[in-house]
DNA sequence: TATAAGACATGATATAGATCAATAAATATG
DNA sequence: CATATTTATTGATCTATATCATGTCTTATA
């Protein structure tokens, strides 16, 4: 008997790729005529919780973060890398707002790809309006499932549950080198800077992982999955 | 200039009545003659967290909490009256699973419509498929606002918040009669009973809200406001 | 290269909210 | 109707994590 999936914070979008492919010629000329391809430094906005949408875009390379802010604090959504579309919740008709911002972790190529372009083909072809449905409820499955951890997992669950994230299907490897800072790891997990670096130097005496700086290596994968569980 | 929207973690989808008016004649009969009527007495679950989700539900009458539960705890993710679907995130190509339970807090009618007639109408009628997608833009939106409010507000603002959009968007009224116990107050603002108690009592003291059992009636929305925002 | 500014780290302390314990009230059940 | 069970409430205590303080290390900048 299968084993009941655990409460972890990331799954990845896996119809961006269908996506596009369900476009005939036509349409994807019609893409390709009404998308701008722009370079983002690292460092740099790419949008701004609030403002108007006026483009849905795709990240040919490059590491993002998407975040909502408010004068009270932020709190990291997600860590987004190539082949990830940005802005999808903008869709919604007659409210082309960005719900989050975004920003560029390291230099991006991104597509920006007009949105009234991208509406009219989800009126046209069904196909891709229905790859579309696939990715928003995959957006949503994960929202909530992350959501759900939250408020289940406490600190040291929380940052494993990161690490396994960033580790398995950010940079799919077991060492990385990450380019958020201590202060981000902590928008992301819910915590304090403080705490983040805590946990993280408990990890790094109990053998877990280990840390130089920015580079961070999981030697305990097994350990690490366990406290992501019950931590 | 407009004020910021405040933070807060309650916002009812507008576009489920669009949803259906786009169908025609024709797939309006196709609907009717693919969905069942059906009755459940208060307290009955609807739908359970990983079960193949063979059906799209639009609540007809009734109350009912969708959650998502483990062996750690529970979460209500929202408090849903008539009007509304159950299940949409089950959308998902090859992969349709309620990915939240529901249960109902009052005598419920539901109309359950077949995923695959659902599917084939957002595949066939692109007017169709296009509400779909902006029922989904509206619940990963209030998803995300919600997440982000847990993560900035503490206990009292939760149980403020919570309060206002009981009040606001569930009853429409002032007074109303809440069909949760604490412990499901609990479960939907993330503390334990016992601190939704004692907030509660305090919020009573201080003659901003009155309770008398599971009667509760806002009597300074305007000092709720303020804690929802900045307690 | 010096100096400033930010990031990282660690210890001491404070506190919000959980946990535990003990009734009381309400609801269910034989 | 009496008894059992669940739910609501209140108080005492504990603890996870935030906050505050201080110092070092790293990176930007003049």
């Amino acid at each position: 008997m299968k084993r009941e999936e655990s409460t972890n914070s990331c799954t990845l979008n896996t119809a961006v790729e269908n996506c596009f492919q369900t476009l005939t010629d036509d349409e994807m000329l019609l893409l390709e005529n009404n998308l701008v391809v722009v370079n983002y430094k690292k460092g740099e906005i790419l949008c701004k919780q609030g403002t108007l949408a006026s483009h849905i875009m795709y990240i040919c390379n490059g590491l993002v973060k998407i975040y909502m802010e408010s004068e009270a604090g932020s709190l990291i959504l997600k860590v987004l890398p190539a082949g990830n579309l940005i802005g999808l919740s903008a869709l919604l008709d007659n409210n082309n707002i960005f719900r989050y911002s975004a920003y560029a972790y390291q230099d991006c190529k991104l597509r920006l790809i007009d949105i009234r372009v991208f509406k009219q083909l989800i009126r046209q072809n069904n196909s891709f309006a229905n790859q579309v449905i696939n990715l928003l409820c995959e957006n949503q499955i994960q929202t909530q499932t992350r959501f759900f951890a939250f408020t289940q997992k406490q600190s040291f669950g929380r940052i494993a549950d990161t690490l396994m994230c960033l580790s398995n299907n950010i940079f799919k490897m077991d060492e990385f080198e990450l380019p958020l800072s201590r202060k981000e790891l902590a928008e992301l997990t819910g915590l304090t800077p403080e705490s983040v670096i805590r946990i993280l130097s408990k990890f790094k005496n109990d053998r877990v992982i280990e840390i130089d700086g920015k580079v961070f290596k999981i030697i305990n994968k097994k350990k690490l999955q366990q406290i992501s569980e019950y931590g």
